[in-house]
DNA sequence: TTGAAAGCGCTAACAC
DNA sequence: GTGTTAGCGCTTTCAA
């Protein structure tokens, strides 16, 4: 920036308005042309470290995620969380501790020694968790988790409502004998897709038939062991808590000679791309709305956006494909 | 650190010295004792900016990816780096470009103002890029892809050995006549696979049969339209050239009633969980080495490990599961 | 309309 | 052993 000063005949400080475009800044046309050039000419870049250490206050975002690599799901949240960071000059300081408590520990440190304005504390599934002491000391927003006492603003995916939208996509093709299965581990998921699922069918005047809701572990596994009491009950529409059970009940009923979705109109959840966009046919679903998750969490993070019960919901959209 | 200097009756010089343990500093073990309650009790932390900015040159190092969200293959490799990185006391800046280049531009001269000591610049498939004209500004090296030229560093997977051990895997098995299912889209891929594929026949003094060749579109369609002229050209064995056409192969052949791995052996390549993990039977591959892809780009990028030709490559290891 | 100078939190050379 | 001081690159009064 001397340089450029130099270079140009001004002192820093004129330059220094110039470069960042200072509103009450009266510049003569001369003089910032000549700036202008120099930075060119120099090939000059101003140093967001120094900027932020006289400013106070620094544009990094910390992002702490349990599973970059081991699902996609991360991906669409720091995809989310980047974008609209980007959207408000904002950097992401990404952090993968795979469940570690000491490497999440350290993560934290890292980010709070650099700065971060706010830390973004995400896992790969919606669930409850304890919240590191750590993060006392920093705004923190929970993205895809919450905290038992809500201490922390938190964002989570609506699953009530994703399950009443799968269930309602099943009863819009006409089905009325529509089977869950849901998962065996206790969580928001379990819960709240069962509600969703209840709603909609009550909304539509249609008695539960408890014997149509199934329990089976959240993999291909699940789904394909539950196919022959799928088959049993006569349901013509299957809800799956998971397109991974979806994919499995696949298998048991394409092995069974039964077609989706002419015999059986299928529905998972997730849109996880690899599976429901290219089993056969393509998979029916409700997405997880990581990458909105990513976002409205800076937002909430930014103050933004805010919800008084400190649990805001983001939508679960349906994806329709061919197997309803 | 000016509070606790005074909190400590040292001045700012000693505290330096105590919290980074500076080794040639003579410090009194009375006044170390000092300082170090001073810490705790004020709960200091050094700004690891202001530390950048005296000591000229940062700890970033910046990934640019350009599809975090779209695969759980550049969360590996962030992981990867990540891990490294801090090994070595560095911390990644991360940002997703999907694939547009404006976005790329301005993540990149993002990172130069924030004085990054190195880019990685990585791509969610091995294949051929053109770089990026800002990146002749900074130290960077390619993973998962390479420059025509080969002005930059790169690290890529192994293809060919990639090939060559999943061959192996199925000669071990006992099979002799083995089909090799190769994507129809040129890529190092496409000719490394194949390469392979051949260099291990030859080895085992099996004649290359060249009609046990078939090309297909690398997703699930593509395996499971090949199925029936895999049934008809009497291979024992099939190599895939990766996960999803080895899943739509397992499709068509449920449907032909042929058994895996009793009837066919299926091996497929790239190790995507998702699929391999939880088809039935779980599926025998090669992983494409994603997260050591990661950590040997900081490696090399750090100086730490370097290859003459300027294209490191990682070897591809098999995983054993459950269809050869 | 522009420039001088103080200060952001820290390190490093050197003096004491 | 420990303190003084001069920067690091930038912003921001305030004076000229």
């Amino acid at each position: 920036m001397r340089d450029v000063a130099k270079a140009a005949g001004v002192s820093v400080a004129t330059v220094s308005h110039v470069v960042n475009d200072k509103p009450g800044a009266r510049i003569g046309d001369d003089a910032r042309r000549r700036v202008q050039e120099a930075v060119v000419e120099l090939g000059y870049r101003p140093n967001a470290l120094a900027k932020t250490l006289s400013q106070g206050g620094s544009r990094f975002i910390g992002l702490v995620a349990d599973a970059i690599a081991t699902t996609p799901f991360a991906g669409q949240i720091i995809h989310g969380a980047q974008d609209e960071a980007w959207k408000h000059g904002y950097v992401l300081l990404v952090a993968n501790t795979e469940g570690n408590a000491a490497v999440e520990n350290d993560a934290i440190a890292m980010m709070l020694e650099h700065q971060v304005h706010g830390i973004l504390y995400s896992t790969w599934y919606h669930r409850e968790i304890v919240v590191p002491d750590v993060l006392q000391q920093v705004d923190t927003v929970l993205v895809d988790c919450f905290a038992a006492d809500g201490e922390f603003p938190a964002v989570v995916p609506d699953e009530e409502q994703g399950g009443r939208t799968a269930t309602e996509e099943l009863l819009a093709a006409g089905h009325r004998r529509i089977a869950f299965i849901n998962t065996t581990t206790p969580s928001p998921a379990r819960t709240g897709r069962l509600a969703g699922y209840r709603a909609a069918l009550e909304a539509s005047g249609i008695e539960m038939d408890e014997s149509l809701v199934f329990s089976a572990e959240p993999q291909q596994e699940g789904g394909y062991r539950t196919t022959p009491r799928i088959l049993e009950s006569g349901a013509t529409a299957v809800f799956c808590h998971n397109d991974r059970v979806a994919m499995g009940l696949y298998d048991g009923l394409r092995e069974a000679g039964v077609r989706v979705p002419e015999d059986i109109a299928v529905m998972g959840f997730d849109n996880q791309e690899v599976i429901a966009a290219h089993v056969r046919p393509p998979l029916s679903t409700v997405a997880l709305p990581h990458y909105e998750l990513g976002a409205a969490g800076v937002r909430v993070l930014l103050g933004l956006e805010s919800d008084e019960s400190h649990r805001l919901r983001i939508a679960c959209p349906a994806v329709r494909r061919a197997s309803v």
